[in-house]
DNA sequence: CTGAAAGCGCTTACAG
DNA sequence: CTGAAAGCGCTTACAG
């Protein structure tokens, strides 16, 4: 029975029209023994509005969340940190998965648009015309997440920064060549941002040569990346775009009877829990994730209040030591 | 502008009425012609029928999903099963996260049953009284994942079936006090059924004394596990409840220096990505949780047809064999 | 403070 | 094959 209620069956038992019911929901002005009575009954049968029959209201008090995929710890991470503020601020949160699909993704923002949501956090691989079309023509307000967005709002990582900071890392305590294992240009944030950061880091601090090498974000490219590097001569360090493809670089290590840490520098970014499972153990940048989807789904709310937000906010990053650096003598 | 669209403004553009464009979307009866004319308009201006508007509709084609926490790889690859077996289908998929509180369970559950999608998948730490009362009235089909569920249907992995092929593993192959590391009993599955499983394989397979230890989920609850069991004597083997309280006993052996697969065996359950990368590689059995998402959506939609559906089925593992168990000789 | 009525975007018998 | 009308569960001016 519990769920087939309506606000009517509510309103009759409390004596009342479902008007009032409504307004006890929505703030509206009811007589203090009304309103004991309504809660009364509200609370026997467990009622709940359903949140998706307030057609006509303003808001629906419900935040779309979409994502490249579920299956990435980082994405968990961002996604867990969005729910918790926005339950706190009383909103729903729906979150819609695009499965590693750009097709998806314009599907899933058009959806959330067409269900009228309040707002939308969106993150995307990479922000196509398709995507900016669709976003600037919606009624609704979105924040593009971990990719930058000129034409709007977005909350990223600071990858810059970070890939400046790993390169004058590695660049201050490294000698040799250094091997570079980055993503596809496709993905501004990291296959272009992060890169030019280390880069620049690298080359503010040594003169060696660097040798880049690109593939997807699979385990299987970074075995492969790693074999490519080292088969054209011995290397200082590797420097790895994620985590993940640092533990391929390991994988190709071992077989190669070398040592991370020892024979060759090897660094990621990430952060993932398991680079400190590692033997040794990774040297990595952890991007602040739940700080992410904090401010994301903080600037969202501000938004669809018609508050300011800054245009474009960029969240901090911090240094994991492990042991997979060469030690200066 | 797009999304602010309504049916009723396709209608008009089309020369019909919004009947008829319903119909168009619900597959009755239109005219060849006319389903044309309905069909540029719709794809001129990227039009979606609003899902969450279908009130008068006996089916709402979204399925709610509630998960115990969205920061787990195995509940990713569940979730991420879900969706692409619901999207072939043509459903919506809304996920609700619990975010590990019981309460937030039972309303998230009561949250979707308002909602009237047409099923819930529904995922919990521990049922109590409380989930048993709200799921049995519920109006709606609700298929239980991950845990049994006496009362109604579901799907579960083979907890007791890992559990002793586990246990005889390391009966038939270990000497010495065996150790298991397991969690509280309040969860059913994990705490009660698999080390029932473990505690019979071993039985069967070997006379060697048994030390049980127990914890929470954490790696930090692994690690002190670990040391309360090395604490009373030298072990032969260490069976984890999951791999990551394994990652914890890595770590005190290696405080301890001493090896696993060499001194002391070591195994987990769970088959985790990062256990792969551990050295040696953690011997582990692994759950096939696409199966469970897979066959659990599945299973939700016949019962929404009133197909006959099993009140409970079992998915299937396998064993990982790293090199964290002490070879026979 | 409260109710009657119109409306949100869609679906569904019922006529024609 | 198509439209007019009633209705889904809720909200919102508008009276009173």
């Amino acid at each position: 029975m519990a769920g087939k209620i309506t606000m009517d069956d509510i309103a009759r038992m409390a004596g009342v029209t479902k008007s009032t019911v409504s307004r006890y929901f929505n703030g509206g002005s009811v007589k203090e023994s009304t309103r004991e009575r309504i809660q009364e009954i509200i609370e026997e049968y467990n009622y709940e509005p359903n949140a998706f029959a307030r057609l006509k209201a303003r808001e629906s008090n419900v935040i779309g969340v979409v994502v490249p995929t579920l299956n990435s710890k980082i994405t968990s991470r961002v996604v867990t940190s969005i729910g918790r503020y926005l339950r706190d601020q009383g909103y729903e949160t729906l979150i819609k998965d695009s499965d590693h699909s750009t097709e998806l993704e314009l599907k899933n923002l058009q959806r959330l648009i067409t269900l009228n949501v309040d707002g939308i956090l969106f993150s995307a691989i990479n922000i196509t015309e398709e995507h900016r079309s669709l976003i600037q023509n919606s009624p609704i307000p979105v924040v593009v997440l971990a990719q930058d967005y000129p034409q709007g709002i977005c909350v990223v990582y600071d990858d810059y920064g970070a890939g400046r900071t790993m390169g004058e890392y590695i660049g201050s305590r490294s000698r040799g060549p250094v091997g570079y294992m980055g993503v596809e240009e496709s993905d501004e944030a990291v296959g272009v941002t992060r890169k030019q950061g280390v880069l620049d880091g690298l080359k503010k601090c040594s003169a060696a040569e660097v040798i880049l090498a690109a593939g997807d974000y699979s385990y299987e490219s970074g075995v492969r990346m790693a074999r490519e590097l080292l088969d054209q001569g011995p290397l200082g360090a590797i420097i790895c775009a994620t985590d993940r493809l640092a533990f391929g670089a390991y994988r190709v290590l071992e077989e190669r009877g070398l040592q991370a840490g020892k024979d060759v520098s090897v660094v990621g970014f990430g952060g993932y829990d398991e680079s400190t499972l590692l033997k040794p153990p990774l040297t990595t940048l952890q991007f602040d994730s739940y700080g992410l989807g904090y401010l994301g789904a903080e600037t969202l709310l501000k938004r669809t209040r018609g508050e300011p937000v800054p245009k474009k906010q960029i969240v901090d990053f911090h240094m994991i030591e492990g042991n997979s650096v060469i030690k200066e003598k």
